[in-house]
DNA sequence: CTTATTGACTTGTCTATACAAGTGCAAATA
DNA sequence: TATTTGCACTTGTATAGACAAGTCAATAAG
């Protein structure tokens, strides 16, 4: 299984991408036009506005007729909603994962609402349960559930530090291209009182997602609790 | 203020997503093909594809290489998180809006937590107040907060039926393109518990959103508060 | 009958180009 | 001096065409 070059438009958002999260571009900065992205990485502008449409779809910048592309500023709070894991959207260095129930096969229950073909119910889904802190404060508790479905030694993983998105990426070549998800409050059961450190019926925001990747059909699940007392959600669209 | 035709992928983007609302095209089934769509709608390929970009990134369908765009189910919830109001997320039947606090000038308190500019915070804001009832159950609760910039005689327009969006629109040519928001979990304080019938702490989801428009610096902000014991929000990313 | 191959059709990526339309500043004008 | 005009620069829209790569069914080969 060949790994083959990435587009060069999403190799270009890469770039940028980066340059914003670096903060090399700041907040209310200009990006490079059009047509100096065009000349220094030799694309032509359809290509290049690819990419700034891609980074404008997951709110880095905003494009203004006659001015230019303007990068936004970072979300304050945690930018789970749009893509990605909650390790990319927080930064690394304030969060650390506490595994409570290991990756382990057993054959599916639920899928949060979701419905799941036959076969993926066949092959049994790899569960696991993960608490993530912020700055030692419990601040997530998830569910995950993904189709055992050509996924050999997965279970075996270490995830502690690494992000499960990174891990499908790096050794499956599998990468998240979008989703679905429920969003509700609840009022916080036994479990989660326990892991937060709460009180009884403290409001809880849950979230319910299917997310589709890369792979036509794959897709795997997962329910988040999230104690949105000191970190609200945030999102764009 | 001449109202100045769409552009040609934003027709055909309302044309298909029209179809696809009225179940001409059902879920799983394909949409005509890109060069079918070219022919019959006498435009080049880059230009379909602009209008299927865009149903792709509302959700409306994915695409698989090779076999074609794909339509995908309406989500069963309530598609608030992505864009467009209320109204058209659900479906104006079962929605019936009732005005709590009627739109009126006052000076601006707060954003919700955004920023609002020297500009804005001169000229005051309209501000409203709505429950909206799902088959005469109150689930949303809603406040908004509008910049008093070039909006004449807003005030007195009637908002019982219509909706904001709507009139903003037809009336302002102001269109939302997008937005932020962010979601947390929180009890139910006694003003929301006498509209929405409910008893003490009881759990509810609060958005607090900034919506973005085509007026360049033009942007609005609402608190929406829901009961998410019998609907769940959904959202795509 | 089963398996492999071909080929038509699909979307994905990319080049090259053209003109429209909004922005902002400098130069020309009143 | 104050205002308008013009120009250079930006993004927005659109055309035309090329090749890559995935899908699926009909066809050929075993």
């Amino acid at each position: 299984m060949a790994l083959k070059e990435a587009p060069q438009y999403r190799q270009l958002y890469e770039k940028l991408r980066q340059l914003i999260e670096d903060g090399t571009y700041k907040q209310g900065d200009l990006l490079p036009s059009e047509n100096e992205l065009c000349a220094v990485h030799h694309l032509t502008r359809p290509t290049v506005r690819n990419a700034l449409d891609v980074l404008v779809n997951e709110g880095f910048i905003v494009r203004q007729q006659g001015k230019g592309s303007i990068v936004k500023g970072k979300p304050k709070g945690i930018g789970i909603l749009s893509l990605s894991g909650t390790t990319s959207a927080i930064g690394q260095e304030h969060l650390t994962t506490r595994i409570i129930v290991k990756p382990h096969i057993r054959p599916w229950e639920q899928a949060f609402g979701y419905e799941i073909s036959e076969k993926e119910k066949h092959v049994g889904c790899i569960y696991m349960e993960r608490l993530r802190l912020i700055n030692n404060a419990p601040v997530f508790y998830d569910i995950t559930m993904i189709p055992n479905l050509n996924l050999p030694r997965f279970s075996s993983r270490n995830f502690e530090n690494r992000s499960l998105f990174e891990i499908l990426r790096k050794h499956y070549q599998l990468q998240v291209t979008g989703g679905e998800q429920k969003i509700l409050a609840i009022r916080a059961d036994e479990r989660i009182q326990l892991h937060f450190k709460l009180n009884k019926n403290h409001p809880i925001l849950r979230l319910d997602r299917k997310l589709e990747t890369n792979r036509v059909g794959f897709a795997f699940f997962s329910q988040i609790y999230c104690n949105t007392e000191d970190y609200s959600l945030i999102g764009r669209f």
